[in-house]
DNA sequence: GTCTATAACGGGATAGAC
DNA sequence: GTCTATCCCGTTATAGAC
């Protein structure tokens, strides 16, 4: 029964006010008011708010580039892919505040923006090679051109996807579904498979809807 | 050579700066300065920051209702819909900044919400009926639950495309070109039309690479 | 590690002269 | 219509006691 230590605190507690009034919205005076701490404790932990995002972003950095490292030439099944997308979703769901406004963000902590971009080359990257690998296994059949649009496509999708059905669908900023995000993606997949693969993509993506 | 009424400068450099740098960044001062006149004088005009966004929105709002107000049953043609697409890229551009920030934005002026998502709403309206259009006229074949998430995407593009691009690619955000949009947007269509219309958009589409 | 108090700053907005 | 001066407030951040 290990007592959680103020620091962690303090970075859990940021993350939850980050993504449920936008980070702009969130003064260290409220995170202190939340953990009721002093604010001078706060700043003992952290010499600044941008050091808590920064925080939060390293950790958001170091979830992603884990899960987009994509072995290049595996045989990835097409029910993996689901998966992969899930933890894609949850993965960039877990840290919304940061599309939620992102150009405010990334122009307040210009670190971030080289770092940020990387991420997105990296997921486009990563889109590139499991349609490669669906190419291979002869599920698939695209167009070089049209395979260009489309991955940079599922790269949009990931990113604005929760934000965008948060708006047009929910009030609850907390309530948040990655499933419907799947679902999307696979559908922008859907056209390119062949017959017997959109049959069992129909049948994964009805279980999302 | 009439002279430009100093209300209608305010709305003009509030909009650029606030597409350049982001409408929270600009500050009531900045405006002023940009314009050569004493933030006393802007007050004059507007009584508060909100107001200018305010008017700023209302002009998006009736740019947008007037374009989206699409015949429910004529027969469009392709070459007319790349162009409604050219259009309403170039009016989500025009005002960018309320999409960069946009649950910033939302918040702090609360009274948007609402008519922002009822645009939503319609540009997704205005779709299906393009959609049901192109079906009506053979030219294109899909099935009911791939229409649904299709115009879902569509709607997605048109708002996010134009910060997505801008993310990933360029560095000068005062660039915009719609015909990257527009690309995207036809692609999306592509597999779901018949033979011979696949072979117009490719020709259309080529154009705006 | 944690507190209270407060400094320092910036941004929105107003008053009143011209 | 336009200006200058100024107020008010919220927010970040620091100083120094406990």
């Amino acid at each position: 029964m290990k007592k959680v230590k103020t620091r962690d605190r303090i970075v859990d507690t940021s993350l939850h006010l980050f993504n449920s009034l936008g980070e702009p919205n969130v003064t260290t005076l409220l995170i202190s008011d939340e953990l009721e701490i002093s604010p001078g404790n706060l700043y003992y932990h952290f010499k600044s708010k941008g050091d808590i995002v920064e925080e939060l972003f390293r950790a958001y950095e170091a979830d992603m580039l884990d899960l987009l490292a994509v072995p290049e030439d595996a045989d990835i099944p097409l029910d993996q892919f689901s998966f992969f997308l899930h933890l894609l979703f949850e993965g960039v769901a877990r840290y919304r505040f940061l599309y939620q406004d992102l150009v405010n963000v990334l122009s307040r902590y210009s670190q971030l923006q080289q770092r940020f971009r990387r991420i997105l080359k990296k997921k486009t990257a990563a889109f590139q090679s499991l349609c490669g690998s669906f190419q291979r296994q002869e599920m698939m059949d695209i167009e070089p051109e049209a395979l260009g649009a489309l991955c940079e496509q599922l790269t949009l999708t990931v990113c604005y996807w929760s934000s965008f059905d948060t708006l047009s669908h929910l009030e609850d900023r907390d309530a948040v579904d990655p499933g419907r995000g799947v679902y999307q993606m696979l559908h922008l997949l859907l056209p390119y498979l062949r017959e017997d693969e959109q049959e069992q993509v129909k049948l994964i993506s009805a279980d999302y809807r």
